[in-house]
DNA sequence: TCTGGGGTCCTAGGACCC
DNA sequence: TCTGGGGTCCTAGGACCC
């Protein structure tokens, strides 16, 4: 299968309708504001030169790069764009599409040559949206997707059993898509830091370790096993959550109130939106400076928009009085229809 | 430098039941 | 007086992804 991934995407939008910004270093984040508090959603490659990436608050983005357009996010825009990507990916010849987020799909196909295919899947991407991408060819999911990277930009690459450990096995663990910074320093604790050393490692301490789910499987990970087959079933939501970050922190127990209440106003019409009831709330606090704390609650099934509410401000009395805010959200699951995804494949992104 | 906003899934531990 | 073993449900929190 392949793992299609656009390079830069939402700077790369950006820059197709400001065609001046072309070859200057474009950093999209929060309001476009770099002195609020936000994040860099995409900088450009030019942008990248100088350190800047996605993640890195606005403001040191800001500093780093001087001279850089700072733009907002702009949703809608990425969004439209997006959709035609992956329309063009959906008319490719017997191409099954299963869409990751704005920016990255994989495609299942069945074709002798592979690299010929991507090519061609790039071309046609370029020509109908002007966007450029980065493909990676793969015999599972996880090594399609790993692929990708080493095909950036404007690339094609292959990872199969074949060269999987050649390309990777030296590499540390955290390169692999599902291990972050805390599961690698774990793993460097039990002495395992390349891929080569978790693809050969005991499950026993993985088991102790990761549980009995997670243990097998970031074994399974190192070694580039995994699902191989693209699964286009439509994507159901779980639930929906809004959250904020306070531009100033926040300890009026009053303006708590009204946050949660707008939040749960937004969270209420994008469940709304989908028709199914409501079966549980939950509430994510970040006290400052950094201690995120959530609570949740089961709901009787409901549509009633009174019952939600009230019991988001349940939990909204669960707040430590007289410490300070910096982030709050508010979070509705929703009923999943009775044939929904059954035994997932852990994958910690829940693709 | 000071860390967004939208999601998903896994695990631990307590409550409760038989 | 101290205490089994299995199961399910719920809550809180951690980690990851784009």
């Amino acid at each position: 299968m392949l793992h299609v991934d656009l390079d830069q995407f939402i700077a790369a939008v950006e820059v197709l309708r400001r065609p001046e910004l072309a070859g200057l270093p474009v950093i999209v984040g929060g309001r476009g504001d770099p002195t609020e508090r936000a994040v860099v959603s995409t900088a450009s490659y030019e942008a990248r030169e100088f350190g800047v990436g996605s993640g890195m608050p606005l403001r040191l983005a800001a500093r780093k790069v001087p001279d850089a357009v700072i733009l907002p996010v702009d949703a809608p825009a990425y969004t439209a764009a997006s959709e035609e990507v992956m329309a063009t990916l959906r008319g490719r010849p017997d191409a099954v599409v299963q869409v990751l987020g704005w920016d990255e799909a994989f495609v299942g196909v069945r074709t002798a040559d592979p690299e010929g295919y991507a090519r061609e899947l790039q071309a046609a991407v370029l020509e109908r949206t002007r966007l450029h991408c980065s493909v990676g060819i793969g015999d599972t999911l996880v090594r399609a997707k790993v692929a990708t990277g080493f095909g950036k930009p404007r690339g094609v690459f292959r990872l199969t059993a074949e060269n999987w450990l050649d390309v990777l096995g030296d590499r540390p663990t955290r390169d692999l898509w599902g291990v972050g910074s805390k599961i690698s320093r774990r793993l460097e604790n039990l002495g395992i830091a390349t891929v080569t050393q978790l693809a050969h490692a005991d499950e026993a301490p993985l088991v102790a370790e990761f549980g009995p789910r997670m243990g097998p499987w970031y074994r399974q990970l190192g070694r580039g096993e995994g699902a191989s087959v693209v699964d286009d079933t439509p994507w159901v939501a779980r639930g929906h959550g809004r959250e904020t970050t306070f531009q100033q922190n926040v300890a009026d127990p009053a303006e708590i109130e009204r946050a949660a209440r707008t939040l749960a106003a937004q969270v209420l019409d994008d469940v709304a939106a989908e028709g199914r009831p409501v079966i549980g709330v939950g509430l994510k606090v970040r006290y400052a400076p950094f201690t995120t704390k959530t609570f949740t609650r089961k709901v009787p099934v409901t549509f009633e928009r009174d019952a939600v509410v009230a019991a988001i401000l349940a939990l909204v009395a669960k707040i430590e009085p007289d410490r300070p805010l910096r982030l709050l959200g508010v979070r509705a699951e929703m009923q999943m229809p009775d044939d929904a995804r059954e035994g997932h494949t852990p994958t910690r992104s829940g693709w």
